[in-house]
DNA sequence: TCTTCATATGAGCAAACGTTCACATGAAAG
DNA sequence: CTTTCATGTGAACGTTTGCTCATATGAAGA
């Protein structure tokens, strides 16, 4: 997908203003470093995670699927803000949903999803 | 830790203004979340981790430790950037530091953090 | 001590984010 | 068709973010 992330202005640092210690190690680095595309969508997949209230939608999907009104009264938000932050995570393609009536059923679209937070949980619990 | 993260305004939602569908499911799924705190500091650490120029110093530091200067070079940012970057990783428990005459070299201080992109880059590789 | 070199840090700015508010969309019931 | 109800969406707003610039810190060498 490659969205530009946050591109920010970014200019070349000054010429030759500070030295690498280990300009060996340097060349050898830039070669192995994914391209910068790939890197944009890695931070942009980790951006999806990196809101609490994103992190608790993703958490009550754990266990099962649930319709706007569900998460919103669940985690007392406005059912707008839900309404986008769900907007947000079905363009990751973290989220699916389905149509009932009127209502429609989100559910989690990735197995990686438990994964990454049971991950992040190990690091926040020491 | 528990950095209040992005305490928006976030009041809560006008009162009965939506139904929920599973209203037995909500009921269950409120007990079983998480404390805030967690959630919070969960949504910090995804936070680290949201963009491509810190993405990029992890990587680099997956192979060896390096200098600010080494890393400035190879990514080409300022030693501002990268210096100021380098202090939210540290503060994060990410990334720790050795001196060396004037010379500081860093690393990763994490052994999640390797399994953490790794797992991020299943995702975006479809 | 006085420089020099590597790094750290505070202020300021432009871009991006998450929420709210108001309204649009679209399906079902009457 | 009209109303109702669940959800989607654009604009506006205040906050946060990441960069740059200028300067501070602190170690090593003269």
């Amino acid at each position: 997908m490659a969205t530009p992330e946050t591109p920010r202005t970014n200019s070349a640092p000054a010429e030759g203003e500070f030295l690498a210690a280990q300009p060996d190690v340097v060349a050898r680095l830039r070669e192995d470093l994914p391209d910068d595309e790939v890197l944009y969508d890695l931070a942009e997949l980790f951006r999806m995670f990196a809101d609490s209230t994103r992190i608790k939608i993703l958490y009550a999907l754990f266990e099962s699927e649930l319709c706007v009104g569900d998460i919103a009264q669940l985690l007392n938000l406005s059912q707008s803000s839900v309404s986008h932050q769900l907007r947000l995570l079905k363009n990751s393609k973290l989220v699916k949903f389905r149509r009932e009536g009127k209502v429609i059923f989100y559910s989690l679209d990735d197995d990686h999803v438990r994964s990454m937070i049971a991950l992040g949980m190990e690091h926040v619990e020491e």
